[in-house]
DNA sequence: ATCGATCTGTTTACGGCGTAAACATGGGGG
DNA sequence: CCCCCATGTTTACGCCGTAAACAGATCGAT
């Protein structure tokens, strides 16, 4: 098996004190991510990943119980940023406070599309850890947040249920639907080796002449303006829902 | 290996006319949807699902070209009856053929948790097939209809991103807090043999004093209520935006 | 009735996966 | 100096999806 170290220059002397040369809990998830990032969450592999950092599987079991534990590392590091981002910034509403915390987690969607339907469609670990939300030192402070600003409680659960749901909704789709154009070949990484689906490998729109009408339209993506409009109508909302 | 046929009755005669002695693409379909409702898509297996059947897994392959093909058909049968049980309803305005469509596809979620994800997250084939609406006649049905109805080609693509969008946040988050609810523990049938995911098996809320105090608001599963109550002002806001 | 083709399911095999367990090894504190 | 522990490797097991060769039943044409 031929010598794949972690970079070429990389010796192996006992010096070179700040060099990446051994392992750390932080450094495999950092290389998962990136991993994520090429490969699509369903392309990470223990074996591929210590390939990544020039080691066997088995090294990783050392910093990591197994590749579920590793998965949810993934997803708290991403998500671990967030909340330090968000303080003392725009929160002196909290509909400032929502802004901000929306377009975080819609640059960790964008930044990172293989790896959100991670964080968005594992099973919480609680009833009240909602995806994309799933941090407890987040939640907290979103709850936390809210109050402060004079929210009764019911009103700080709905809009952490509305909040949720709309972030799940819009950010998902993007990202799905990004995925779609940049590849609208079925993802040639599946498990195992399987071949084209089915016996229409393309789609036949050959009876759906609505859809061709509507084609380029469909295709368009304004991602962007529209979770900056839906957001905008979800504060309004929220808004209405506290003033009656 | 026992013998495990389908049915406690299935004898091995050429005769028996109707029996469901011979397998069929259907009957798989049928099969992995029921396999996946007791133990999720990932423990979907084509040897395990062959078993189910009592077939080896190789039988399989005469009728689905392979793992992915399968979960292709499951999203198309749990997507097929939709437009059906559609036609000829309350779609006298596209109000009540919104509230119709969707919810046929909460049932199919609610019905079926352990598949929405499947419906959810896969891959869409197109940019303009968006989840959970994964079928070209629904797609084609929901544009013409609200065609029909007199909207612009705007407003209808714009009622078509609202809609999927609030479908997929709220149905996923739905079925995922009813999976958390029952099953609070990781779910057990994970890939591989892994155990507990990290040093904490369980959350510790020692520092999270606010999801304390609401945690069993946050626990309460409101679910059929909201979804109305959300689906009822997606609807208002589509009309605002009709009638300027 | 016979015979081939075709249709259906089985057997066998391969490479890849996650991971348990035993093993090697090298650097640091007694 | 020596042993021990931390770190990484080897080996192995049981799963997985699936390609390919095989076997037997069924059935239409003769």
């Amino acid at each position: 098996m031929v010598e794949r170290g972690r970079d070429v220059t990389g010796r192996h002397h006992p010096d070179a004190p700040g060099s990446a040369d051994r392992l750390s809990r932080d450094l495999i998830v950092q290389a998962a991510i990136s991993s994520i990032d090429r490969r699509g969450a369903q392309g990470l592999t223990m074996r591929g990943l210590g390939q990544d950092l020039g080691v066997e599987a088995m090294a990783l079991y050392r910093y990591v119980t197994g590749r579920e534990d590793l998965l949810e590392a993934v997803i708290a590091k991403l998500l671990g940023g967030v909340r330090q981002s968000l303080d003392h910034r725009l929160t002196e509403s909290w509909q400032g406070y929502l802004q901000a915390l929306a377009h975080r987690i819609r640059a960790i969607a964008t930044d990172h599309p293989g790896a959100f339907p991670l964080i968005a469609t594992r099973h919480p670990a609680a009833p009240w850890l909602r995806p994309p939300l799933r941090s407890l030192e987040l939640v907290e402070d979103f709850l936390d947040t809210l109050l402060r600003h004079g929210l009764t409680e019911g009103q700080v659960v709905g809009a952490y249920r509305g909040f949720t749901s709309f972030l799940l909704g819009t950010l998902l789709l993007e990202v799905a639907q990004r995925g779609a154009e940049s590849s609208p070949i079925e993802e040639p990484l599946d498990e195992g080796h399987a071949q084209i689906p089915n016996d229409d490998g393309r789609l036949d729109l050959s009876e759906t002449t609505t859809i061709l009408r509507f084609r380029d339209l469909l295709s368009e993506d304004r991602s962007a303006e529209e979770f900056e409009v839906a957001l905008e109508t979800l504060l309004d909302r929220l808004e209405l829902d506290l003033s009656q």
